[in-house]
DNA sequence: ACTCCTCTTGATAGATCGTTCTATTAAATT
DNA sequence: AATTTAATAGAACGATCTATCAAGAGGAGT
């Protein structure tokens, strides 16, 4: 009852956790520094966490993956048309990646690599974020009067690139990659509306 | 003078370090396993890198992202025009990355994130790597008479979104997120294509 | 007052990490 | 044959990792 004007201490240690996996991975974090980081005690990980690290990731991979796309869907929902939006979220990607110094992208792609061949819930857990992010980016695109499979091409190719994008970038340190990667996205969505009319698979052989 | 059947020590080491390190990880991967997985005693690693860890992982890193640069470069020899050397170098990928069940992607992309914001000497060296894919790129496609600007911007969308394919597809075990991906790179390189004509800039207002 | 119950707190265990160390064997050089 | 160098081999060290444990603080309900 009484609303503390602190945050919840197991909110608190997800908001560490994910901030910390996606700047050093899931292996190179240990949970005495996210403790630290979370300002909580050590023992309340595994008190609210009973499964342990592997609990810990999968709430982190999937609460951080499902708001992650709530941001980029927004972008969607401010813009009047496809071909903006696009442009405004790789230039937002950009713009946050320099404003964290190159730190905070994309919150699950370094954790979704380390567990793909490793840890089969938490390769599952991400796949299930992938498989959010896409279904989500193809009902939203329903407006556009594309295939289901068009859109669905579409929409895997903007996640693609800018997943990829964060890679070189953060690497690099520089916003060229993302550029890049936007303007590469524009041009197969301005491909795909002006194409809208044909039927048939689009595949030119 | 002996010419020994078995590889270098020291070889082995490396190739061993880049598999671990690109299927689990840096920090996910000890140097006891990497020792057992070459066939090397554990001292042998400290004695060809007195560095330690982080002086193989350099040179895993240098290495392995050449010999994966030339290995993509050399799809472009072998294919007649740009347009079916992406949809090669995308089939490819997908094939090879079922060929291994899913765990033997970009060699360096695992390592990039987790070193980008914790180890700067590492972190130089995937730019390091990401760049001379870069300008080899931009140099292989100097016969299609597109502008140095144009072609940088082209294989930097391919490389992005092959490396975010990889991670897609990673963690989705499904070669779908490659081949949208392929989709999305032969787009932007037919309209580059088609825009040759043109001398300004690309953006059609 | 008393009993739950949630949460806090830090010590501690046992394993593994990267690293260093000494000792031994193989090869090359003088 | 003698000596130096390269490579092998694994034990040992301190640090850190995940995970467990026991003990206590604070409130709510009876």
């Amino acid at each position: 009852m009484v609303s503390t004007n602190t945050v919840d201490t197991r909110t608190r240690i997800l908001a560490a956790s994910s901030e910390l996996f996606r700047r050093q991975g899931l292996a190179g974090t240990g949970l005495k520094l996210v403790a630290q980081t979370a300002k909580a005690p050590f023992g309340s990980i595994y008190h609210f966490f009973p499964g342990g690290k592997g609990q810990l990731a999968e709430e982190v991979i999937r609460s951080s993956g499902a708001l992650y796309g709530n941001l980029v869907m927004s972008i969607f929902d401010a813009c009047p048309d496809l071909l903006t939006a696009v442009d405004v979220a790789f230039e937002g990607a950009a713009e946050s990646l320099v404003a964290t110094d190159f730190a905070d992208a994309c919150p699950i792609a370094t954790i979704a690599l380390e567990v793909a061949s490793t840890d089969e819930p938490l390769r599952i857990a991400t796949a299930d974020v992938f498989a959010s992010w896409i279904d989500a980016g193809v009902a939203r695109l329903a407006d556009t009067g594309l295939s289901e499979a068009a859109r669905r091409e579409l929409i895997i190719g903007l996640i693609t690139s800018l997943e990829g994008a964060f890679v070189l970038s953060r690497a690099m340190r520089s916003t060229e990659p993302l550029i890049a990667a936007g303007r590469t996205v524009r041009c197969a969505a301005e491909a795909a509306i002006g194409n809208k009319a044909d039927q048939g698979p689009v595949g030119v052989e």
